[in-house]
RNA sequence: GGCCCGUUCGUCUAUCGGCUAGGACGUUAGGUUUUCAUCCUAGAAAGAGGGGUUCGAUUCCCCUACGGGCUACCA
């Protein structure tokens, strides 16, 4: 049979990595057994909704190059109350489900008398302390049914052993004694996320859940539930949890909100989230990479899969059972050496894509370089610098100084106030500007002064070094950046005699 | 508190009873680079504790401890 996975979020908030795992795996999952995968909206919650959230879990997915909706692959839970309803039929009417008109206040009284209350098969039938269909009068609850003021709750039995097999931890057992009959059907004629989770699996075919391990502790209410509807169940997958970055408890919208765990920004009126990883530069590839190893490994020591090879090598064997904690750090990495994959041309995708979403396209360093540069010498440049990206952030710094005159704030770094030292300098400085003025450059050319230079630091008492970092410093304004030649030719013979002359009236100004 | 799940370097992990416990991130020390980044080399760093089973347990079983999840008319 043909696999069928779903990813099913609710558009509580943005979507975070360990919403994000979650999805990379079932999508995994899917590819690797030629399967399907969909995505369903779990919106059953009107009051925790989050208006955009929708339309922000289906870009950070398309972002993701793992989905894009079509009409047979999106589904949504609040389209789908009448479906929901035809089913709750049958639970009530072969004496699966039944009616409760507890108001939240009458059970918060209870629980508050006895800490240890459970609505279910010690409690549903107690006329003291519960209004249901099992101790209501027959006139009393057609009365109360009348009001629409009621909800439904799953009937469970006592002392039953509810075994359920997860494809990761083999058979759990719960005791039915343990659990609650939970609402099915809230006040407000919504599914509460069980039931309508079971319909909509079945309905829509899901053959394998791939879900959080939050989910563990209500498997034996699904359980039950297809048990009620007679339906086979799917196989049973619970991921582990990814734990906030300290290692300790689970990662929660508030490390979304602060920490950038989310994809996109998102504003609403209940989060303000300012900026996401893709706006701090990540590639797409790269957080599946690093996500899908956060609690699964090819079982041998490979570390960066391009999303074609993850979908061949995934595999159920390699997933993790325990949490596994967020490590920013690594994930630079991986996206590190996601960048040195890349080509020319790719990072001009990338980078255009970030300043367009970051700054409306507004201070493009990319088309400033072609405007001063050209576009040879600048995909020149781009070859030079992308070795050296963390994240397409980088771009910018790396570029700086081949768009903007330096500054020269960092000059005491190497050019101190110390008489001998400035006049050394000085002298170089000279001898710089004369090179610039007479000779052509070459790369050969260059060499051969920059290490004539350095014979007459060092006949000056300075170290062999200094002219380098005298011309470094000159061109970029820092003791950073690419091979000084490679600069030098960039920048060519007009503006590397300018930044010469400016930093020599710079220094003489001590 | 109850129920469920888990436990190998700081972090992510390998090991499917033979271990001098391997790799990666990070970290430390060197080296390459005129600089920064990269890169290279080396180092420090771990099977929670206690019982079993076994010739032999990190690996299998039990207990304890610790961590996590759930305990809503939220998902």
């Amino acid at each position: 049979m043909k696999e069928k996975v779903r990813f099913a979020p609710s558009p509580t908030g943005p979507l975070h990595i360990g919403g994000l795992k979650t999805a990379i795996i079932n999508y995994l999952y899917a590819k690797k057994t030629n399967g399907d995968f969909v995505l369903r909206i779990e919106d059953t919650d009107q009051n925790r909704k989050v208006i955009g959230s929708e339309e922000y879990i289906l870009q950070s997915l398309k972002w993701l190059n793992i989905y894009e909706k079509k009409d047979d692959n999106f589904i949504k839970q609040s389209d789908r109350v009448d479906v929901y309803k035809k089913y709750i039929t049958y639970l009530i009417d072969y004496g699966y489900a039944y009616y409760a008109f507890d108001s939240e206040e009458d059970l918060g009284k209870i629980k508050e008398k006895n800490k240890y209350f459970k609505y279910n098969s010690s409690s549903r039938e107690n006329k003291n302390l519960v209004k249901n269909s099992y101790t209501l009068k027959k006139k009393e609850l057609e009365e109360l049914l009348k009001t629409d003021s009621y909800v439904i709750r799953l009937k469970t039995n006592a002392d039953e052993n509810i075994i359920v097999k997860d494809l990761l931890r083999g058979n759990i057992t719960f005791s039915s004694n343990e659990l609650e009959d939970k609402v099915l059907i809230k006040k407000d004629g919504m599914p509460t996320y069980h039931f309508a989770n079971v319909v909509d699996d079945y309905t829509m075919g899901i053959t394998t859940v791939i879900r959080g391990e939050e989910w563990v502790s209500s498997l034996p209410i699904h359980f039950l539930i297809y048990q009620a509807f007679n339906w086979p169940t799917p196989k049973f997958i619970h991921l582990p949890l990814i734990l906030s970055p300290s290692g300790k408890g689970k990662l929660s919208k508030r490390h979304a909100e602060e920490g950038g765990f989310s994809v996109f920004p998102l504003k609403s009126e209940k989060m303000n989230i300012k900026e996401g990883l893709k706006e701090s530069g990540m590639l797409p590839e790269a957080l599946i990479n690093f996500l899908s190893l956060l609690g699964w490994n090819a079982k041998n020591d490979k570390e960066i899969f391009s999303l074609g090879e993850l979908e061949k090598t995934f595999n159920i064997e390699g997933l993790q059972k325990q949490g596994a904690a967020f490590d920013y750090k690594k994930l630079l990495w991986v996206n590190q050496q996601h960048f040195k994959q890349k080509s020319v041309s790719q990072i001009k995708d990338v980078y255009s894509e970030y300043i367009l979403r970051k700054k409306g396209n507004k201070e493009s360093y990319l088309d400033e370089l072609i405007i001063q540069y050209g576009e040879e010498k600048t995909d020149k440049i781009i070859s030079l610098i992308k070795e050296r990206f963390v994240t397409i952030k980088n771009f910018d710094d790396e570029v700086e100084y081949f768009i903007k005159s330096p500054t020269y704030e960092n000059s005491n770094k190497v050019i101190t106030k110390h008489d001998e030292n400035k006049s050394i300098c000085i002298i170089l400085l000279d001898k710089i500007s004369y090179y610039l003025e007479t000779e052509k450059l070459t790369s050969v050319d260059i060499k051969t002064f920059l290490f004539e230079l350095s014979t007459l630091a060092k006949e000056n008492g300075a170290k062999g070094f200094l002219p380098m970092q005298i011309f470094r410093l000159a061109l970029v304004g820092d003791l950073k950046g690419i091979d000084l030649i490679e600069i030098i030719l960039i920048l060519g013979q007009e503006n590397c005699k300018k930044r010469i002359e400016s930093l020599y009236s710079h220094i003489k100004n001590y």
